[in-house]
DNA sequence: TCGAATTTGTGCGTATGTATC
DNA sequence: GGATACATACGCACAAATTCG
């Protein structure tokens, strides 16, 4: 016989009352001694029942303050496909704009930094090589909604005008139109998304909490002859994006 | 002073012994009592330490047994772009293929499933609407990679030699085989994919550990007159297979 | 402005359950 | 069936953050 242990039982407690609009979005709930001494538990099995829905996204704890219903965010749409790229234009701004949004960022570029071993192999190139590697943090309304780390090259870039991403007549662009500057056709990229907790500085700087999921994607870039000419590390926050993938079908 | 707490210390112990190869692919460790009498904290310290590297992949924690040093283990490489339907061939049994690996599958339909609402929105019907809904669990040399629950609509096969996806004909061919088939051009797919952790169920179907990361991809297949021809659920563990997407560029 | 009270978050111990050998 | 070892539940103490008088 499957006895529920007792936190479960709370846990349900306390789901049917958010769901029954007892409690609605942003509301405090009463603190833990409270709520024990109200269902007969001990403080600890309360703890664990909020933990436990912590985790799901259905309440917020707010350390000193009181534990709340999470508001429903309105999820930034991270679209990836073919038809992203438009001549003149960055990708990232024409999603915050299909979902009424203003979209921009902020980066950081160190030249001539050397590449470490794992992004050397995703380049082609050698561990200790010189790249050119930018750290950005995309805003949807003044907010983090994503991060991403981005690394070229100088083999590619160097001595062109198109070194810096972020500098330049081509300030902003996105890779491909900076490739096609130079006179590289970027063909397609290769992405790998990979579930992962966010670590504590991620949480920090997306305004997540703690171990929140999130989808880590290493995303290369690759040219029509088959090098690769960008790599980066994009950090997406399930609780703030969500990323859809359109893959066309050829037969 | 960020003073570093008792078992995160014994965690860098821990780890620093695996890495060093005091401790090596699939050998035990000794005993919580042990190792916490050893390093002189409580047995509850280690546990901590240990629950923190299982949860990183480092270690694997075995009931009644043990806890070992976790081996690391080949990844399948579930490719999702546009090559990746060939005719008359699955795409599954391809991305095995290229890893050396005996791809199969099982599977369970049951015609005549009324679709719960999310599935309905997401195939364009209403809710209750008949489906077609089949079970899969694919296999990689008989052990069990990565599970998915399809949705068809009865409207658009039902009463055609391709009602049943593992049935017929063109039995365990794809969608896009099957529905070509029927006159339908499929053309192109969305996906969406979404960190979670794996429900105690898919754990125990997956032989993975309990709460391990998985990816949950909701993928539809649309026609090339926008209509939703087919929608899934696809549960993809980070611990035993690695997801990529190859995006062409258009420009 | 500041400090005390409240509330959540964290670390750690103990008791009990359960799987393995 | 007994011994061993991990897994789970729960309690207590204290730290950290917030709120409020």
């Amino acid at each position: 016989m499957p006895e529920q242990p007792p936190y479960l039982g709370i846990a349900d407690v306390l789901r049917r009352r958010v769901a029954e609009r007892e409690w609605t979005s942003g509301d405090r709930l009463p603190s833990r001694a409270q709520i024990a001494q109200e269902c007969g538990v001990g403080e600890n099995v309360v703890r664990r029942a909020q933990e436990l829905l912590i985790s799901q996204g259905v309440l917020e704890g707010r350390a000193g303050s009181g534990t709340y219903v999470a508001e429903p965010r309105k999820r930034v749409r991270v679209v990836r496909s073919a038809a992203r790229e438009q001549p003149q234009s960055s990708p990232f701004r024409a999603d915050m704009k299909a979902v009424g949004r203003q979209g921009d960022w902020e980066s950081r570029t160190d030249a001539k930094v050397p590449a470490p071993a794992e992004v050397a192999t995703r380049l082609g190139t050698t561990e200790g090589d010189l790249c050119v590697r930018t750290a950005y943090e995309f805003l949807a309304d003044g907010k983090p909604v994503h991060l991403s780390t981005s690394w070229e090259p100088y083999e590619v870039t160097g001595g062109t005008l198109v070194v810096l991403p972020e500098g330049g007549p081509h300030a902003g662009a996105g890779v491909v139109n900076r490739m096609a500057a130079l006179g590289i056709n970027v063909s397609h990229a290769v992405e790998q998304p990979e579930p992962q907790q966010a670590t504590a500085e991620e949480a920090s700087l997306l305004g997540i909490q703690k171990a929140a999921l999130v989808t880590h994607i290493r995303r290369t870039y690759y040219s029509d002859e088959g090098q690769p000419v960008e790599t980066a590390d994009i950090v997406v926050p399930t609780a703030l994006c969500e990323i859809v993938y359109e893959v066309p079908i050829s037969r």
